[in-house]
DNA sequence: AATGAATGAGCATTCATTCAT
DNA sequence: CATGAATGAATGCTCATTCAT
């Protein structure tokens, strides 16, 4: 689901053949390519014709193959982490009341089938690509582990919340997400019977909940 | 830390050299070179020079480069998850008592850092060899939730655990180790602070059991 | 120092903008370009960038990337040996004066650094391009081995040189000008000290004329 | 002619394919396609072709095509400029005797076809490496020179050969030996009439000597 | 006339696989 | 069994040339 940076747009929107739809179209192909194959074995040959274009076309807008793969996960980082931030920091409401509305939002952020196939490559890769393990990290990984740990250590400041290491809690509340998620992109596709991820949350959250709270 | 399948072993023990530790060697490097760098971006050449062979000798004892791989996913495969199953078939106490023995077992298996990168190899090339990823989906995955779940479905049997997807229940226990495990394999070599594993389930537990438990 | 060849000249010379300087820039930025190069190893971009033109302006003047080497190493050629012809033959004094004052002219001729680069270039394509080679030999080189060989034969006949094949007396007389040239364009620029052309001439002169002429 | 450095040669002779020789055979064979077509227009497949081998097989013995290039061009540089150095150090005679041998076995060693072609690669392919010039520079060129000019400078001392610069002197002896290696390279195979390269020496010195010798 | 996006053939380089020794 | 030299198909990348605008 990776929307691609601006191109060196220029202004005349009819005069140039299409140029500044093309590395969008080209990081489309890529993320498809990439996210079945991996980097290694995608093949250049098979972004380009998925993209519609030839294989030199490719090295107007991106200087190698890495750059390729990068533009695909970079794109994929930003989208909506932002918003559940501020959502979050603004929210009036008890822990509870919070979290039983934060957690369906993350359910369908990650539902969005663009972020699970590009989490799978990130961890696939991370040996040949640590600087981009390293950026999905600070950017998607840490940044949301790091919202419910502020969330849940500021429950537990008012109460709310027992004690305990909020950062475990907080891996605590999310991980059935991040495990159903893998779990789809990976075995899914083979044959495994998947989790209704909704159902799913909602049923943790009961689990989770009774044993978190104070009351 | 897998344990290669029996080599294409001879009678005669005294005779040649050491062959029959070969295949096993080969496969530790085979696993270490693959883990790093995935199966494509591995190269036989290293797995050979990492086993102290020649490549040729490779293909002594495997017919390709795929089947090497195999042979280290499948490795993994089998270790424990025979010996968890006896243990809770064979389990006579409350559900409380079994899971909170059963978990620091499962945590410590997944700890035998062998795992982790497997499962992350698992996911990485899941694309490109279904295959493996049935297997691995067959054998461990869905084995180790089925395991769960039929623990689960007995105790609600016996009203110990209240309603609910016994499915969804176990992945609600068991995900944050999952979590943690890729965690720790993808970005923990990239400077993310690691999850203390034990500590981790411990807690989760005293989290999740109140809500699942009926008492 | 190319100048190049008469551009599609059109009529009114008022209503383009300039294009009929377009060639000799192309020439000259190509000149550039090939002449640190080589053939092969220059880049249109380059030269088109150089000419202050896109690339496909190229194709305006020239058909192929040959053609512009060509039109290069052509321009190159006329430019001084019709002089030296003329004054030769126009030249009623003796050898010596000739020979004096003939060899500086051509050490001028040569000291315009275009003609160094494009004998090495000459020189480094010939292999692929014999057609220039070719051109290069009949109009410029074997030109001016003809016209001093002319001269040395007449004064040979007039009793004023000794015998002895004036061919070989031609490159005995001149070639330390082709070996200088030669020389700036391939070692001075890595280090290599420079010969000073006018006084290694001068020298070489007063080595050459006494085993020379007869007196 | 370039003789290549020992491969890393192994000691029993029959039981590796033919290892030792391949590394000279590469050379040898790239040596023909360089200087026939030059560095960047010269194809890996037709060096593979020509010397008997794969393409693969280049990059057992060789890291990369310049890699190749300059063994080739350094293999060229040795051959008997030591042999000469020694010779004209350990020789008791007057200066033109000295020379009278010496010439001639210059003219011998630039005869050995493989250097012209080497020269010709060197100077056609110095702006794209000038490293290779610079070492041609150094081993060859600046070395024949010098040791032509220390003869003269020795020969100025014992009043043998009269006043002037030593190196222009030098140069002013030996340029029409490079001067006609060049021509031969370059112009004969297009139907250039070529310089018979000892009648023009003998002729040359006959010419230059008078005017050099002081008595 | 002029542009520069697009093409596609061409080439250096890599690497799984084979096989003579 | 074991070696490692040799192969050749595969692929990333380049660049002369074309052509829609």
């Amino acid at each position: 689901m990776p929307t691609p940076s601006a191109p060196p747009s220029s202004g005349s929107p009819k005069w140039r053949r299409r140029a500044e739809a093309r590395p969008a179209e080209i990081v489309r192909a890529a993320y498809e390519v990439f996210s079945e194959k991996g980097f290694a074995a995608a093949r250049l040959d098979d972004i380009a014709q998925r993209a519609g274009v030839s294989k030199g076309a490719l090295y107007l807008y991106f200087e190698t193959k890495q750059d390729i793969f990068e533009a695909v996960v970079k794109d994929a980082v930003a989208p909506n982490i932002g918003a559940i931030e501020t959502f979050v920091l603004g929210f009036p409401g008890p822990f509870e009341q919070l979290i039983r509305m934060m957690i369906p939002r993350m359910a369908e952020i990650a539902n969005q089938s663009g972020l699970g196939k590009v989490i799978k490559m990130v961890i696939g890769e991370s040996g040949n690509f640590p600087e981009i393990a390293r950026i999905w990290h600070d950017d998607v990984i840490a940044k949301g582990i790091g919202i419910l740990t502020g969330v849940i250590a500021r429950a537990q400041e008012r109460g709310e919340v027992r004690a305990g290491d909020p950062r475990l809690h907080a891996l605590s509340i999310a991980a059935p997400l991040l495990a159903a998620v893998i779990f789809r992109e990976t075995f899914v596709p083979v044959g495994a019977k998947p989790f209704d991820i909704p159902t799913l949350m909602q049923q943790h959250l009961d689990n989770v909940l009774p044993g978190l709270l104070t009351s």
